[in-house]
DNA sequence: CTATGTGCAAAGGGTTTGCAAGTAG
DNA sequence: CTACTTGCAAACCCTTTGCACATAG
């Protein structure tokens, strides 16, 4: 558990939101100004494999960082790109059962437009 | 509709598998040895988002591209990351319903292990 | 002490872009 | 003819790697 581990640990604690690695090394700069992308990455890889944090991968942007850790699916916005967790409890058994096969997990990404965006057109 | 693009629809149409822009792009260096690698990717571009032709998004890898248009979803193994397409209908609807606002489209990818990966283990 | 993490710079994969030359319609 | 497409190389973004140095425990 360095300083920088923590450092960056703490900037995802204390967001609401889901963030960029480029953001994370944006504001753990302000802090410690030394530290490197590579740590950061080092350090997203590490605890999004050890469950610590979670990774969401986007089409081809940048993946996001998030301090929930718990299963969850997403819904985004694809007028402003707000990315946002919801839940669909029972959708795992139902496309277990669906499929008729054990299933590892599953990813959703539902797309939408949210009010703001649906009103501005 | 030039030679190239003929022949990228044609390669695409002639696979039942999902092809990377590589494969295609080797695929169409065989008939074609001059093509080149921007050419295949306009024209993937240009005919995905026209909906000629389907596009996945893979997480962390290239992305893949179908000859089918038609909605579906994916079931990757993460195995042997074969990939195929399934459908869960009436899905949509019932995301529409549990999440209570319009909903544009969804992604889904459904992880598992497949029947020659679980017995392998 | 010693394994692990750091910072740096350079490389990597996938995709896009700028531009001069070529071609479809 | 003229706008659009090609091929090429270089640029791009995001992420990883190699390595000498620093640091946690």
């Amino acid at each position: 558990m360095t300083r920088q581990r923590e450092l960056i640990l703490q900037i995802l604690r204390q967001s609401d939101r889901h963030l960029t690695a480029d953001e994370i090394f944006f504001l753990a700069k302000l802090k410690l100004p030394s530290i490197a992308m590579a740590t950061v990455y080092n350090n997203l890889n590490a605890m999004s494999e050890a469950g610590v944090i979670g990774r969401v991968h986007t089409d081809g942007g940048a993946d996001c960082f998030e301090r929930t850790t718990e299963k969850h699916d997403h819904l985004l916005c694809d007028g402003c790109g707000r990315l946002t967790n919801v839940r669909f409890p029972g959708l795992e058994a139902q496309l277990r059962e669906t499929l008729g096969q054990e299933i590892e997990s599953y990813d959703l990404t539902v797309h939408c437009l949210c009010r703001e965006c649906r009103s501005r057109r």
